[in-house]
DNA sequence: GCCAACGTTGGC
DNA sequence: GCCAACGTTGGC
């Protein structure tokens, strides 16, 4: 039996990573995240077929741009053993992988970016703990309840 | 561009 | 194991 699908944010600068980027490519190996937990949301938590919310960060408008869907079980991010990669950890080998990632697929782009502005307003509903309106926390991936889902879906705008 | 908040590193 | 220094994130 598989178990029940789960739901993740997952930030990105759309100056590097877009939810366009993602709708022209279809599928994308998340790499880049140097996080440890992060990266152990993605290894031990992350199921295929989970929920995505994509998330611009750092930019105009910051909120969540689109949906994905996460398209493949963790597997180590390749950038780590390349020198020439930003992304680069001289730590570690393919035999002990420090960085792992998942594969993410384009759903649906929102016809208006769900803006963080608007999110703050549901601050207390969602919960103390939640990462995006949690006061500092600079977490780029990491779980969405059902509940905070469905109460961020339903501020999508027509 | 600024800067507060945070995570990581490394000397001790 | 502490903690200062540093680099990064990300809203504004």
């Amino acid at each position: 039996m598989s178990p029940r699908k789960r739901y993740w944010m997952m930030k990105s600068e759309p100056d590097a990573f877009s939810i366009d980027d993602l709708a022209r490519v279809g599928t994308e190996p998340w790499n880049g995240v140097r996080n440890y937990q992060a990266r152990n949301f993605m290894r031990d938590g992350m199921q295929v077929g989970d929920g995505v919310m994509f998330y611009h960060s750092n930019c105009k408008v910051p909120g969540i741009a689109g949906l994905a869907r996460v398209a493949s079980h963790a597997y180590p991010d390749s950038t780590q053993f390349d020198p020439k990669s930003h992304y680069f950890d001289p730590k570690a080998t393919p035999e002990a992988p420090r960085w792992f990632l998942v594969d993410v697929a384009f759903e649906r782009k929102f016809k208006q970016v769900i803006a963080l502005e608007d999110i703050r307003q549901h601050a207390d509903a969602l919960g103390e703990g939640f990462a995006l309106t949690a006061r500092g926390s600079r977490l780029s991936v990491f779980p969405v309840t059902t509940a905070q889902w469905k109460l961020l879906l339903g501020l999508e705008k027509p």
